[in-house]
DNA sequence: AATTATGTAACAGCAAAAGTTACGGAGATG
DNA sequence: CATCTCCGTAACTTTTGCTGTTACATAATT
């Protein structure tokens, strides 16, 4: 089956979270964001809160990142999300009495460890302050285009 | 979705052709060893065929590899099997209005792709020879150990 | 107090992968 | 040359796990 969309709708909801921190946040503005329903992002906020990324801002009850988001990498992220699933699959169903079948598991395990890793070892270089920043830059790009290609048609 | 598992049992099908090239290889043998059914195997041989790394051996009929295994890197298996499906899935439905929702894609394209081409660089380095190398040490060391075993019972 | 939001649990729907059935055709065997 | 086996492929079924929905009890808010 497919991966699940986790990892990536976590990231965007602590973004959110931080560059939104001034308006009232509710399971369903969030949702607005990601495109879900409430309730999966309840869940989302819950999965944070549990690992402690997330607690609750006492002036105006919004969750909020309770780490400074430098001290945030993708890996920690990733790990709550999906750490229990592997990037490449084994099959795990295979004779054990054949000499490919039956040394092919670990064989596998070890190579795919080490890809693993090495993905991995990228996304903890990458903070969530990194992200933050690549979006705000991503959206002044964006909106000096817009406003050239307004000035392009009058 | 979690990933297939046609990434492995297509390096299984290769170690397998190659191990056993002296047996009459039928699909139906092949999936004994890898557990699925012969159409699976078919499958996969089809695939690899398609690709040029899997020929007919004139003189027993037998798939074989038609490459030198040492030529053929897991990434190129990698490839042909998945090499559609992305490692890290972005959610395409996020709200374009919004200032996260409307930049977080390529911001994590960007990020995620980097991971991604750290892991299949990794793949890059493994051949299908370092596969077959390490299947013989693990079954030789399986055996050796059997060996131990039985001595240490009687 | 009344309203609104949260935290969960249970259930439904959907999408992708794996396995199964079926069958025409190629090649092997006697 | 007739039979048998296996291949290649298409269509269908089953399974599985993710996403979203419904439901509701609890907590916080006004």
């Amino acid at each position: 089956m497919r991966l699940s969309t986790k990892f990536s709708d976590t990231i965007h909801l602590l973004a959110f979270l931080q560059v939104y921190s001034d308006i009232k946040l509710t399971s369903a503005v969030i949702a607005a964001s990601i495109q879900t329903s409430p309730v999966v992002v309840r869940r989302l906020v819950g999965a944070l809160k549990n690992a402690g990324f997330i607690d609750n801002d006492p002036k105006n009850h919004n969750p909020r990142i309770a780490i400074d988001p430098k001290d945030i990498t993708l890996l920690d992220i990733y790990l709550i999300t999906e750490g229990h699933t592997p990037l490449f699959v084994i099959d795990k169903e295979t004779n054990p009495l054949c000499r490919v079948g039956g040394n092919i598991q670990p064989v596998l395990t070890n190579i795919y460890g080490e890809a693993e890793q090495a993905a991995l070892t990228v996304l903890n270089s990458k903070t969530m302050q990194d992200i933050i920043d690549s979006l705000i830059v991503h959206n002044k790009v964006k909106q000096a285009k817009e406003k050239s290609d307004l000035a392009q048609d009058a």
